[in-house]
DNA sequence: GGAAAAGGTTGCATCAAGAAACCAAATACA
DNA sequence: TGTATTTGGTTTCTTGATGCAACCTTTTCC
């Protein structure tokens, strides 16, 4: 069967995984984020077959995450990188290594820092518009008409 | 051939894909947020095959994500709840909301709001140690003895 | 000009996803 | 109390995705 679409699910986080929700996408956007920007960079940093490495590369390209530009002399030697959308993405990839770091250990051989100071970076709060920290509990999802869901316990 | 593992890929990132890195994981967790517990109510409120979701809970189960507690008076009828763990991934839904809200425009039917005020939450930032606002330019990634490695441009 | 590298494509074997049918235990209901 | 329905789950089958290796064309290096 066809994979299901996730993007009539009335859900921008199903939106967003239908996007970037794959197994390899986010990888190869955070290998981006690192510096790579050429296929064979991308393909021995992650192990990722090319078949696979194409086929994500372009999809991603197609949604507006990363570009394709062409830097041979001659012809085609391409280069991949982030475009504003892709680099927005950071937030996202922040959030998950700092969750994997907090709940399953540190295993990363890396690690990220500020550039001006070499400090750590802060750990990402979500807050409500008056700057107070919410967890879920504090949170309500309503619908267009202000009407409240119920709520995770 | 078996799927990859990115456990061992030396990367948090990679290991937390492993962990809610598929298609639905993150979607049955947005949901536990929303406040649904009971199996039925996942399945008919994402629309998911039953032996994918009986998939998707135990393997959230094993992972420390969400809990599966007895609640029927005379025998088995269960509830799946969030954990702390599984609470603590709300930045990284949140994140993904903001994503797909600012770069696919809102196809929601629902909005996230704060408890306590009615207002909508503030949008994510990474934030240096001491407060900046940090893009991906401000960061860089540096290896177990400090030395950094390339960036993203 | 020859060799190697870059960027793919193709074919094949294996594994996961999706739909539907089926099932046992536990409630609801008359 | 007896029956219907709900709940949570398994099984089967078909289709799609993944991983690997081989091959191929253009481009760059020397």
């Amino acid at each position: 069967m066809t994979r299901k679409r996730f993007d009539d699910l009335g859900c921008s986080v199903a939106c967003a995984l239908n996007e970037v929700g794959d197994w390899w996408s986010l990888l190869v956007i955070k290998q981006a984020m690192l510096g790579t920007r050429r296929f064979v960079d991308f393909q021995s940093g992650l192990g990722i077959a090319k078949n696979i490495l194409c086929d994500r590369l372009s999809r991603l390209v197609d949604n507006g995450v990363m570009t394709r530009v062409n830097v041979g002399e001659h012809g085609t030697r391409y280069e991949y990188r982030l475009t504003d959308k892709g680099r927005d993405l950071f937030a996202v990839v922040v959030a998950l290594r700092q969750w994997s770091e907090r709940w399953n250990g540190n295993r990363d051989d890396m690690q990220l820092v500020a550039r001006a100071t070499g400090e750590a970076i802060a750990p990402l709060v979500v807050q409500s518009a008056d700057g107070e920290a919410l967890t879920v509990r504090d949170v309500l999802f309503v619908d267009e008409n202000g009407q409240p869901l119920e709520r995770a316990g």
